[in-house]
DNA sequence: CAGCAGCTAGAACGATCACTCTAGCTCAAT
DNA sequence: ATTGAGCTAGAGTGATCGTTCTAGCTGCTG
């Protein structure tokens, strides 16, 4: 049986991240939280801090696109799978008392300019959401183009819409964003040319 | 005359927020930066570090509130506005090296769990911006309902961009935003003037 | 049983953190 | 020339940081 660990590291480090970001979350946190020794996790991060936040991006990063696909299937109808997105994020936000829902925006900013291993992988698990929201864009009928510009603006959207809920302690953006994105694909689908497949 | 101290002092650690966000930030630093000693960033900022964020934040909440009216003043009509605003953004990312260009953002999301002032001063500016964009869809002829969500999604938009741009090191995402605002204000502008017409 | 990875335990390291404190400098008002 | 507020100087506080290190525990393999 493999140890779990390694999974518990993770998990404790993604939700300290979310509170606290990088810079404000110590290796000592993490030890209590997980729990694990500080010798545990320089035996699965050989790499340190660094090498750690790389895991959790990573993971968060695969996990969100996997919900997004999830959610997205469930929607009835291309249109309102975005505001269904967003709704449920919402409600996460409201029930974790808007802890901060993706480590991964707030890592990214802190550190783009100090550290390329943990740039790089937020810029691709940034790319994989894209890749997943454009191939649904494309699949329910959106024009290639559209779709990918619109996919950006969907991540772009989620992102800047948990820094402003986290900070207004509300979620309102989300709100504003759910609506307005209902127009925008409703716009897009009639204005592409192929028909809309069921997911 | 009044001395300048406090005011380098502010503006040195704007961009060390910048590049390293709070938490990543010490006051050795700022000290070396400004310059200016411990002591006197302790004379003018009693509550230390959180003072001195508080400041900062202000600061540039105010700062960036009127680069946005004097850039939206310079457009030629409402729905270049705002993607006039993005390019602008874009061309500051590029000559900074992708040096974040709003540290609220990136504050906000790192203490917002921990720091009630400094939540509390990013709300304060974001909700300035919030009014500043939705006085000026409203005086463009967008419904005052349809003005404040587009302005939400408008500052929503510019903090979701800078997480994707930075990360990227690249404007692209800006670009993308820009493209989609300019259908989108069109889009609200035509249903303000003429009958509300609604999908 | 013996042996040996894989993993855990936790003390110890130098560096640096936010912050405090006391002393002294500068300079306009008197 | 003297005062005194405003400001600067910088050493010193205890705490905590990321990281390293050695020793010992655990449980599978022979």
């Amino acid at each position: 049986m493999v140890s779990d660990t390694r999974q518990r590291i993770v998990t404790a480090t993604n939700e300290l991240f979310r509170r606290h970001g990088y810079n404000g979350t110590s290796l000592n946190q993490v030890s209590k939280a997980a729990p694990a020794t500080i010798g545990s996790i320089y035996h699965f991060f050989p790499g340190g801090k660094e090498a750690l936040a790389v895991a959790v991006i990573e993971s968060t990063g695969s996990v969100y696109r996997q919900l997004f696909e999830l959610i997205v299937a469930e929607a009835n109808d291309p249109a309102s799978a975005f505001p269904h997105f967003f709704d449920q994020a919402g409600e996460v936000l409201v029930e974790t008392d808007f802890i901060d829902p993706c480590p991964i925006g707030t890592i990214a900013r802190e550190v783009a300019s100090t550290s390329e291993p943990i740039r790089r992988a937020a810029e691709a698990a940034f790319d994989s959401w894209v890749e997943a929201a454009t191939d649904f864009l494309v699949r329910s009928g959106v024009r290639q183009g559209d779709a990918h510009d619109l996919a950006t603006l969907f991540v772009i959207m989620t992102e800047g819409a948990f820094v402003l809920c986290r900070t207004k302690r509300s979620i309102e953006p989300l709100h504003a964003v759910a609506g307005i994105t209902t127009a925008l694909i409703s716009s897009a689908l009639s204005a592409g040319s192929h028909a809309p497949s069921k997911a």
